[in-house]
DNA sequence: GTCTATACGCCGATAGAC
DNA sequence: GTCTATCGGCGTATAGAC
């Protein structure tokens, strides 16, 4: 033990490291005002070198990031969709979680909402078609079908709920609405399912 | 006339040359993707060079762009506020006003909608704080006063409202609602309003 | 896995002739 | 206002020693 190391131990670097310090620079400052020296620097190694141990290239960092996130997210819906058994509780609790997401890791959230995706891998689908998303829309074509929604088309109804929902967590996001996504869920809430449901 | 310059006449190109064309590339596949090369070619010319002759850099474009895009809108809804006394037939035509432009004029809405201007200009405001947007605050604003909309902060009831039109024109933008923006709007203006009205 | 060193391409931008 | 020519720099990426 020549030195103190309980805190200044050295690991070695990850991919969560990078992935993790990737996702606070895109978020804050985009893609591409982001270099990879940035990215290094946060992570704290000396050269860039380090990060192409984990990653090809820089659209790879966007990428894992990306799907991680989606699959996360997917994985957590389903869970509601098996817990719940209403479309209208399965869309609360969907989005409960948007918005504790928004308080709670704002990068995650600020990562998917407002960068914009196909500017970065334009290979890549639209929020809408990619799996959780689609699976949002499902839940709302269930409500359709028992007579929860009214009948319209399902990405329309779509569009209405998740523009309310989106909109106010950008605008908490961005600061343009100044308290916490928690304090304006339970009205948005209300709001967007108001917006879709069936008098 | 030694050459037919009926089509081919070789005209100087002006600075609106050079917005049109970064419009819509911009708008096409982002500003970053975007080459000071590829507004070259769009333009016509053979350099970068006669673009310094309008612009001192890229982004002094990308700020051109954005404030004529403002300034237009500004008036377009001042005039409307002129010509319509209930908030309601005020919000009403500045929805018609944006869903024609997104048919229109999809770059021009694209860049409005789409681009994330605060990653291109990091010093310059959200676009609610924006003149044209303030002043549809202000319509809401002064409907909550007169008692047709109902009594929230006026922020939020923008979100609501704001956040149905937006969405709805986003996924007609990017192709993830088929149809024009027209055959949306009438739908989306009763859904909206009917998210801020005083019941 | 991290370092030194380095390559290289692209892009933004300028100088100066026509 | 458009051209030729050219520059500097940044950002990505690789080779190879430790």
């Amino acid at each position: 033990m020549d030195k103190d190391n309980s805190k200044t131990e050295k690991k070695p670097v990850t991919q969560d490291d990078v992935l993790l310090a990737s996702l606070k620079l895109f978020s804050e400052k985009g893609y591409f005002n982001t270099s990879l020296t940035d990215i290094k620097d946060a992570v704290g190694i000396k050269t860039t070198s380090g990060i192409y141990q984990h990653f090809k290239n820089k659209q790879a960092i966007a990428e894992a990031l990306y799907s991680n996130i989606l699959d996360s997210l997917s994985i957590s819906i389903d869970d509601i969709r098996r817990r719940n058994k209403k479309s209208s509780e399965q869309l609360r609790e969907i989005v409960d979680l948007l918005f504790k997401l928004t308080d709670d890791a704002p990068e995650i959230m600020r990562f998917l909402l407002v960068v914009n995706i196909k500017e970065i891998l334009p290979e890549h689908k639209n929020l809408v078609e990619t799996a959780p998303f689609n699976k949002i829309t499902r839940v709302i074509h269930n409500g359709i079908k028992n007579g929860e929604i009214r009948a319209i088309d399902a990405l329309v109804a779509y569009n209405y709920f998740f523009g309310i929902i989106k909109h106010t967590l950008c605008m908490v996001l961005s600061g343009e609405l100044s308290k916490t996504a928690d304090s304006y869920q339970s009205q948005a809430w209300t709001v967007a399912w108001g917006s879709i449901i069936k008098k």
